[in-house]
DNA sequence: TAGCAAACATGATGGAGATCATGTATCCTG
DNA sequence: CAGGATACATGATCTCCATCATGTTTGCTA
């Protein structure tokens, strides 16, 4: 089963992104190369045809999933989505700094290094978006404000409990808005 | 080679801290059950003595980790130690959640329980620490301003630039504070 | 269109790690 | 102080998984 030449160049593409929902739903070490392939509709032993290592995979699939750029807005703006119960619900189609970051710390440098990356350039997106008159205003509310959402998504998914969920959720919305009104 | 009684109990609090430091540093997944009883000081063999599974030791662990109360203060005041670079580059001994609470997510339910249970009672503590006039204002100051300082920390340890490690640290430091003062 | 090389399937291989089986030395109970 | 139970060590087992080896089909190039 050979394909033509697109074809190849959109397996690699179905491979990074089912990865990536295999990858925020469950984790780096809980996903096998095998997994990630049959959800591609492949089979296990053309993989090394793409990537060197799973590891390559890895980091590639990092890469992929940051480069779309963030929504633009207020950060009450953007809360309204990211803080929401249905992305608080669906890892896999998610944010992955939230859903990865912390063990994307324990992989290979070259993952980590592409999560440093993307985390650089949406705290740079998320300034430019908010610059009013002082950019260090604007870059302190980015970098304080992405690292509340993520930290409140991550809570608020650890619960087990649906009230404590949606309290973290809305609760963070609302000092969010405070602040930006304040 | 048997100890008397309380040598029993005292190994088993060592393999749970040991545990802790070495999964809050490389996560539960990388560290095998033969790593935590060399860590110990004891071999493979008597583990299932004390626990009836690494999942086991993985949730009596995370109770363990979140067993301590957490320091008091307002929000600048415990930011100063939770952001600061020393907490930052020490993640065997640092916030078990920040290190860990991802990850838990995706390991057995009674891990995950143990985690949610943990963050509950880490929220009320700080809001009664933060309580004023007002208890709804305290428990909202409470949950946001733990996802602030969870979310900074996993973002400022996932950059390899320590400049920006600083930069996420100090920025978040100052919003807190000028949230409190404001 | 002949033949090569790419793309993929199937089936090893090899190591790692969770758990179990067994042996032994030491503590505890009578 | 005898006998059993306990705490632990050593070593075996068994599964899973990353990676490799090989074969086959099919697009591509001359």
């Amino acid at each position: 089963m050979k394909v033509c030449r697109e074809q190849v160049a959109e397996n690699r593409l179905r491979i990074l992104e089912v990865a990536g929902e295999l990858f925020k739903a469950q984790g780096f070490d809980k996903v096998t190369v095998c997994d990630v392939m049959k959800a591609a509709g492949l089979t296990h032993g053309g993989f090394y045809g793409y990537f060197k290592s799973k590891d390559d995979l890895i980091a590639q699939t990092i890469t992929h999933l940051l480069s779309p750029a963030p929504p633009r807005g207020g950060l009450a703006r953007i809360a309204e989505h990211y803080l929401s119960t249905d992305h608080c619900g669906n890892m896999k189609e998610g944010c992955p700094v939230a859903a990865l970051a912390t063990e994307t710390l324990r992989q290979a440098p070259e993952a980590r290094a592409a999560m440093a990356d993307g985390v650089r350039r949406r705290i740079g997106e998320l300034a430019q978006s908010l610059a009013g008159d002082d950019d260090r205003a604007a870059r302190r509310e980015a970098i304080a404000g992405m690292s509340t959402m993520i930290g409140a998504l991550i809570l608020a998914r650890i619960c087990d409990d649906p009230a404590m969920t949606r309290e973290i959720l809305e609760e963070t919305r609302m000092w969010l808005s405070d602040r930006e009104q304040g």
